[in-house]
DNA sequence: GTTGAAATTAGTACGAA
DNA sequence: TTCGTACTAATTTCAAC
């Protein structure tokens, strides 16, 4: 239902800042990390978990939504308790130049949670949520096998969902990085013993090439 | 940080209703349709768009909150405002039995946005976010190559993220099998003319046979 | 960017339908 | 259960510092 902002893999870099828009310092940072965990909280909580002035945070909180940092609240929901609870994950390959078509296929499946374009053997990944197996297998061989620009699929079921953060900051980055500083060996070293045999990247080339059967 | 509810495969069926918790009605599941759009919405405004009296929206709100129905309230955040442009899809096979080592060590790592648990040929699918491509290298040649559980990965970027649901209900599913059944032939019918080969379904067992090369 | 006071709104309690 | 109202507490806005 809503398009999201773009992740170009090609500007990597320049963090803290990327495009037109707020510069985000330090107080900003902490105002989302609060009001991912609790996006309820009201304006005066927050200023005095933050440590500023009800009015800065209330400048504040309007600049960032205005800015787009925050882009929406919202409640998580407990998909068990709601019925739906199976969830899938769809591999898709698509065809080239179908992906207008794809997309719009796309915002005609309410049980779609997520879907993101991907490097590697396929070119999509979607989650879904519904209520049985079967209906994972109806929606397969339905209703995505019958999209054009649907070339072949892939399913996996999630077993379990062991962790799911509201959203990642930099601060945990910087902190997660304060902690292990103090026991870890230099990157360098660390990384000459790794056995790299084990680690894989895709890249969009090498992978689809693999797959690529008909067409 | 936070572990979440088991979706076990086996318990099929059963829509609106699992486990023990309060019985959800139409009207609950309005509420939560409007507050996962909406996490900040006034309950008094609340009560008006669900179109029932303030005192009755308060008691609901807060029976679906202590039900769990509703897990938290969130802000979503723009990663790349926030500095975090980078996401890439993890997918980890853990050596088994050591799942515990696995769990506890993902905790420590505050990149990683969600981890499941899946079918397949992999164990694990997780998703990270980053500042650069570079911290995606160091995270799995550096953090995630060092944790004995971890058996081997593969990594793709995620290029863009075409949808993101707040999160799916059964109202939505109910609403486009309303909308689909005006337009589209019987199930049986439509099943039949579908090129069964290109879609593949990847349970456990089978994938995991494939991959599994040292151990 | 901060504080404090007015206006508004949210949350609670309780009796009636 | 749900609704309506009255009451209390809190939040938001706005002004002066």
């Amino acid at each position: 239902m809503s398009e999201i902002s773009r992740n170009g893999v090609s500007g990597g870099g320049q963090p803290g800042r990327i495009g037109i828009g707020l510069e985000l310092d330090d107080i900003h940072l902490k105002i989302l990390e609060v009001l991912r965990e609790n996006g309820r909280i009201s304006v005066a909580a927050l200023a005095e978990r933050v440590g500023i002035s009800r009015a800065n945070a209330y400048t504040r909180f309007e600049a960032l939504r205005a800015d787009g940092a925050i882009k929406r609240f919202t409640a998580e929901i407990d998909h068990l308790r709601a019925g739906l609870g199976i969830t899938a994950l769809i591999f898709v390959t698509v065809r080239q130049q179908m992906w207008k078509q794809f997309r719009a296929e796309l915002a005609r499946m309410p049980e779609v949670e997520y879907c993101a374009i991907t490097t590697g053997q396929h070119d999509a990944m979607i989650q879904v949520r519904v209520s049985d197996v079967a209906a994972v297998h109806s929606m397969v061989t339905d209703r995505l096998a019958n999209i054009p620009a649907v070339k072949a699929t892939e399913t996996v079921f999630i077993l379990d969902e062991v962790l799911r953060r509201p959203y990642v900051l930099p601060s945990d980055r910087d902190a997660a990085r304060d902690r292990s500083r103090q026991q870890r060996r230099p990157a360098q070293e660390a990384q000459g013993d790794v056995p790299l045999g084990k680690m894989r990247f895709v890249g969009a080339a090498e992978g689809r090439a693999a797959l690529r059967k008909d067409d």
